[in-house]
DNA sequence: CGCATTTCTTAACATAGATTAAGAAATAAT
DNA sequence: ATTATTTCTTAATCTATGTTAAGAAATGCG
């Protein structure tokens, strides 16, 4: 695949902000316009329910966009909170940078192909959400990020998945 | 919005295609390279799972484009089954369209609003399989979507939701 | 129109996963 | 190191939704 940095024309490192460990980039109930592109590290975004329960929309780690796209584009203050997992260095996007009047056509494909790849990935995720059992899940999860597994606790991967820590202790335990 | 069909540059008579109620446009298995834009009627995609259940993915009707697009992106056989609920007139967009070397900025611009509105729409749609209840997603379909319950047999509204007609049906009871 | 097929409803029963609770293990902090 | 905090596991119980079955209603068709 293209390099993401290359590609999204990273020149200063003043557009490079480092959080730590548990620290916010973005609130729920917010007003954002911004997009992060993880440098290094892994950070999460998630949402709290009605009855205060913790769900994770999504993991990013290095190379990977991660924003609320659905308060951006429907303009609501954004319902998704990111935090990061692990310390990282993030790189804040403009959500207008590829409205811009002189971008090339060149990095708008490639970006439209990044979309696109982030359509395919939710399809699988609504599929999976749709038709999997909880075990199911955790097994594709495992195969599809083999190296997020050891970087993440499980309850949050519980979490990710649609489960609770208990289902997912148990669901390990009868498979190996 | 935009008009879509302004957009897509839909010149002549020849893209289009008659569909009949129930006809199918692409079937789970077969590789296509293709996105469809509905000019008239209504259709889905859907898939089928190990246990032979129906699983619908998402609906289609007029300015909607519908495809498969993890399979495109990831160069597998087509997973969904699209087909016609309504006797439909379909335009095929090949999915290089938008990759094509004379495409204009302001063509990628707009292609690029759409994709992110489309994420937007998926990103809801995991947070409502994740968090509501199937009352609450119910509740919330014929919120968001008032006019396709009268031309959607209850069940595939409940395939939709992830549930059983006799769960929905059991809903509806309840609530009103 | 009348029969056939599909869709919808109802109800009894089954089950995956949630909830609650409590102790064990791991990690972080002093 | 010792204690405090967080995470993980286990087990009993509960609940939303699934499954099965069968009749009612709606729709399609000859």
């Amino acid at each position: 695949m293209e390099d993401i940095f290359e590609m999204i024309d990273v020149k200063s490192k003043t557009q490079t902000k480092l959080f730590k460990k548990k620290e916010i980039i973005q609130s729920q109930g917010s007003t954002v316009k911004s997009a992060y592109l993880i440098k290094k590290g892994l950070v999460r975004s998630f949402f709290i329910d009605e009855k205060g329960k913790e769900h994770i929309y999504m993991f990013a780690s290095e190379g990977w966009i991660i924003a609320d796209l659905e308060s951006q584009e429907f303009n609501k203050p954004s319902e998704l909170t990111i935090d990061c997992i692990e310390d990282s260095e993030v790189i804040t996007l403009s959500i207008n940078y590829f409205k811009k009047e002189n971008i090339s056509a060149e990095k708008l494909k490639k970006h439209s192909v990044l979309m696109a790849r982030r359509i395919a990935v939710l399809q699988r995720r609504v599929i999976m959400l749709m038709s999997y059992s909880a075990k199911q899940r955790y097994l594709r999860f495992i195969e599809t990020y083999p190296n997020l597994p050891n970087r993440i606790p499980q309850k949050m991967i519980a979490s990710y998945l649609g489960i609770t820590p208990e289902a997912l202790s148990k669901i390990k335990k009868k498979k190996g």
